[in-house]
DNA sequence: TAGATTGTTAATCGATTAACAATC
DNA sequence: TAGATTGTTAATCGATTAACAATC
């Protein structure tokens, strides 16, 4: 599969076409130009035109984009065609909170595992899933074949456990811990910042137009 | 307070500045250059002077920049200088998951208010928070002047709900729901889509170089 | 003063939009 | 075929980086 470089700007707008054509999908819509998704998801035209060209022409002239055959393509680009196991660490209020999100299922993604220091919380069952103590994390990853991880640990902790966690053979982290991870660069980091994004919403609303 | 327009991709690394002088001042550095900064956050030199001159001359020649200076006076520009009370609309878990993160209120933020139209969860207390049903939300936000409320209800309940805060005196909305919110342009809106960061996340291991 | 480092202009790079020929 | 709409090139716009004079 020979692939061009896709620039960030364009990837980090793909899960909002695949949810915007997943509502289509539901309205039994069938097909959609980009004009018409234009004024739905409120960018240009030309913009989406580009964006998804950088992955094949998957509309046809005259005709507009078939929705189920674009929703399914941009999944498999997102590599939502396959199940995504990945296991939470901490089982706080933000990790049980994530194990009991229903909303990633659809989309492959699928908690198998919550870990935590603190042995008070172990046994404790999150939406079919047992909290375990974090002594077994090296040898679940390993025999599970895991390779993502979602960090919803104090800060201290972040660091050290996403080293350990690289090394037992984690490629990805979805990082809610307020650190920037320094990783081996072919370690994928999502970071999930809360308080910054609550910081950027202050500014907007102080600095208001 | 004659102010120019700045641009979105500066006001989204701002909170990164303002946590990595936080961390600075923690360890009493009281002096960095924008080269000591740009090392230790791995941007260039030259856009943390950019960035930082978009509000006034913070540093000094031949000196650099106070960091309890600059620390201070990124959190009046990010509005942190004040108390931002805000309401949580919805308490399930991710609700109580917020309600209970402590990270918030160092730069000013406090959950003063959580709602549910369950019945079931009204009288729990997080963090000394009482849970209060939703017919009281249009008094709550009028008496206590509320202006900032965090969505973490379903989609389907999202969009109506946010109109009706907006005719309640709701400016600002930290969004949880897996929803674009339809609203009058001088209203903020601050999205936190974890769907969606999970499939970025699952996109760049996928295609990882 | 001499050295260091900012503030700021100019150059480069990347992303978005406009335009239109290709084609269904 | 005629109309619609894509795929794609060219033009514009915005953001980042480089360079250096100003100045502490």
């Amino acid at each position: 599969m020979l692939e061009k470089e896709i620039s960030p700007a364009v990837i980090k707008r793909l899960p909002r076409y695949y949810r915007y054509l997943g509502e289509l999908l539901e309205n039994h819509v069938d097909r959609i130009s980009s004009q018409g998704l234009s004024e739905r998801m409120q960018v240009t035209a030309s913009q989406i035109r580009q964006d998804l060209n950088n992955f094949g022409g998957f509309g046809q002239q005259g005709y507009g984009y078939n929705v189920e055959n674009l929703y399914k393509e941009i999944g498999k680009i997102l590599g939502l065609d396959q199940v995504n196991p990945f296991i939470i660490i901490g089982a706080g209020n933000l990790g049980q909170a994530l194990a009991n999100y229903q909303d990633f299922e659809k989309s492959g993604f699928q908690v198998v595992g919550i870990f935590d220091v603190n042995p008070r919380l172990v046994g404790l069952t999150v939406r079919g899933v047992e909290v375990r103590i974090i002594d077994e994390l090296e040898d679940f990853i390993k025999e599970h074949n895991i390779k993502i991880a979602a960090l919803t640990l104090p800060k201290m902790m972040a660091p050290q456990m996403a080293q350990d966690l690289v090394s037992w053979g984690i490629e990805a982290f979805w990082n809610f811990a307020p650190v920037d991870l320094q990783l081996p660069k072919e370690v994928v980091v999502e970071n999930m910042h809360l308080a910054e994004s609550l910081m950027t919403l202050s500014y907007n609303r102080t600095h208001k137009v």
